[in-house]
DNA sequence: GTGCGGCCTGCCGTTACGTGAGGGTCAAGC
DNA sequence: GCTTGACCCTCACGTAACGGCAGGCCGCAC
């Protein structure tokens, strides 16, 4: 009964050490021994080294893996969906990319060399070090630009995460309320440019309704942000512009 | 002129250590040096930065990147190639394990569970040889899983996306009639059921009324089927149970 | 002229294993 | 009953690709 080393490192594709290794560590400890000290890996102990796999696969370290297959709250179904999702946004990381070259060989082509910051665009997870920068150039030492650099300085890595979920909380919201029909006037999506200026007021800088603006025609303008909402929802980057100046010229009354 | 290790750094979202360490390996090595020591990168680095960092990222070791760049056959034009072919293949492969995940998910909410090769497929090298013989050890008995898995393995890229389509339209029109207030015993309901039913039997295996009672019950059984459907809405999955046992019932007259 | 941020060179730490060394285990064959 | 070869065990050091810190120069702004 069960699975030898060698046998399940063949199956798996991966060294009898990876196992050894895994073993050590306590990733995946065999469920028996022979009772002259052979590891003996059982189906469960298959499944749960698929898993491993699939997430390493994935780039996340072993220490993490093991919380995650630990969690008492997700089942194997849990897994596959969230293995899923990571998947699916991975695909469009490298989409992503691909178009990125395609726009290189085409510069190249045509003898332009990119910019700098072209350049590394390709590479496009969220930077704020970008944003600063670039926020820096647009508003020239503002005191909007001077309070935001000031708080974002002091944020740790879990406020970070905290921002971000919310960011994207408020554009799923968006997107809902978009592919729904309801105008960029309607009550709702004026709730919701409501709700990502207090955002902005709460994480980074005192934002007016005439900063809102200007940020809402920068979304539209910049390719970058673009890029970020329009693979999602064709349409949704100047839905809400829309909405953020509905929203001003309420408030303006 | 040129960039400083922290511009350089900041640009191209990597550490300094990072660049350090290309310096030191004798991977990217800044074009100059100021008076006093400081590295300084040329555009001709920034460029090259680019391609070991894209190498990087499709998990290639430094010391092949080097030979790649450092090949004199090769120009920017070629790498871009090459990398947008690379980028391709990684989408495929990709798009392949979301399939097996897929896979595996309906696998899982059908109460089935893998044989070890399965398991392991997702990761590329397939073996057929032996494949035949261990499934047939270890569920020789069981028709409908035979049938069932003889006609997945069939399925292509698509079908499953099809597949997978249609189940989600089918529980998107229950959750629909059950939120309408319908039933689980009316006309529209038991026509849904059927429709399952049908779904099953077209994609799966010969599913039966009584088969079919038993799937009804092991979705309301199965915490892990539930927590796909009740998010959605609370109750559904006891409305899908009780309609196809409606189904069932009207068809055994 | 003295901070203060940026840069330098070591140098040790870490992750996820690779790669033997030295030595038991087990089914097969003579 | 004994060998043989494939397989298994546990140390234990090696490696790749950095992370992170110490101790010490730059450089310019106040």
């Amino acid at each position: 009964m069960g699975y030898s080393v060698g046998q399940v490192a063949r199956l798996a594709g991966v060294t009898v050490r990876t196992l050894h290794h895994y073993d050590e560590v306590g990733l995946l400890s065999p469920g028996q021994r022979s009772a002259s000290g052979y590891r003996r890996y059982t189906d469960a102990d298959l499944e749960r080294l698929q898993h491993v796999l699939f997430y390493r696969e994935l780039g996340f370290p072993l220490e993490e893996i093991a919380v995650i297959l630990d969690d008492p709250g997700s089942d194997a179904l849990t897994h596959l969906r969230r293995q899923h999702e990571l998947l699916n946004r991975r695909i469009g990381r490298l989409q992503e990319m691909a178009a990125a070259v395609e726009r290189a060989m085409e510069a190249n082509t045509m003898g332009i060399s990119l910019t700098p910051e072209e350049r590394f665009e390709i590479f496009g997870d969220f930077r704020p070090e970008d944003h600063e920068q670039e926020a820096e150039e647009r508003w020239g030492g503002t005191e909007a630009f001077e309070q935001s650099r000031r708080r974002m300085a002091k944020m740790t890595k879990d406020d970070w995460a905290r921002f971000t979920a919310e960011a994207a909380r408020t554009t799923e919201a968006f997107a809902e309320a978009f592919t729904g029909g309801l105008p960029a006037d309607s009550e709702r999506a004026m709730e919701l440019a409501e709700e990502h200026r207090a955002h902005i007021t709460r994480w980074c800088y005192d934002c007016s309704y005439e900063i809102h603006r200007g940020l809402g025609d920068m979304y539209v303008a910049d390719p970058r942000f673009t890029a970020n909402y329009e693979p999602l929802t064709a349409g949704l980057t100047q839905y809400i512009r829309d909405a953020i100046h509905a929203n001003a010229d309420r408030a303006a009354d």
